[in-house]
DNA sequence: AGACCTTGACTTTCTTTGACCTTTGATTTA
DNA sequence: TAAATCAAAGGTCAAAGAAAGTCAAGGTCT
């Protein structure tokens, strides 16, 4: 089997284990653990992890350096759609921080949208609320707030 | 994980739980807690937390030095602070909605993040909530979100 | 022959480290 | 008391180190 194609293989099966779809490795050390050199692993990239084929490649040199790719989420809506639906009644704000965290990682929301959903569903907001009433409007908020993303 | 990401996060908590949104450090103490050289902490500053990232540093040597890092908002912020504090305790959706439409036409908030807030005060994610207290929550959730674009 | 792969020398970017410099406030000395 | 000295900060800069990027030359496979 062909170098190329089992660094393929390799960048695949990570962004498969990884919840968010996000492969971030290391250059040289990929490179090393298959015998290969450095610059194969871009040519990998550059050949098969392009935007065309649906992900991004963002990276950073120097000490600590890294290449992450993602997986682009081509039905955006659907997705996010989807999200909304298993969203129940109520919810808790912890919850919906480890929602809104991975949607944002996803790409599904912008950083932006993330923060302002946050301060809404914060409970700095429901002081005059009565606590059983919190995690009901809380849930309401969101989807409401999310389908407003979509 | 880099030295520098490290103190990058140490700051930007201290800016974040600081009211003031003020980081003030003591060069020296915080190379050593972090094991690091002093210098270290001159290359972060310089490197992420610059006028055009939006931060301003003052620094002072001497016995009782210190290094002081502000975020500054631009000039747009003390607008926003001045009309967020004139909101008071309840306000209608109307209401709500007019002042929305001007910070959006006087571009102090971006035109998502106005779709965002007004999904979040309008009456549609209320259902569950007395109808008497719902003025006091949109202004409640109205005045954070404004907060948050600041 | 043409398309795709592999390799490696060279480049660019970012980080870490350390030696040396400047400022400031406190303390000592003439 | 005014000037000199000292110690405690923080500042600067350049060199070394750590990654990743580029590109072109040569190899394979069809």
């Amino acid at each position: 089997m062909r170098m190329s194609d089992i660094i393929t293989n390799a960048i695949m099966e990570m962004l498969q284990s990884s919840e968010m779809e996000i492969a971030e490795i290391k250059r040289n050390e990929l490179a090393n653990t298959f015998g290969c050199v450095p610059s194969q692993i871009n040519y990998v990239i550059s050949s098969r992890f392009t935007p065309e084929q649906g992900y991004i490649v963002e990276s950073k040199r120097g000490g600590g350096g890294y290449i992450r790719i993602k997986r682009i989420k081509v039905d955006k809506s659907s997705a996010l759609m989807h999200l909304i639906n298993s969203i129940g009644d109520e919810i808790s704000l912890n919850t919906s921080r480890v929602l809104l965290e991975n949607l944002s990682m996803q790409g599904l929301i912008s950083d932006n949208a993330a923060v302002l959903i946050n301060t809404a569903i914060s409970d700095k907001c429901y002081t005059m609320i009565p606590v059983e009433l919190r995690a009901k409007l809380r849930a309401s908020i969101l989807k409401q707030m999310l389908i407003a993303c979509v």
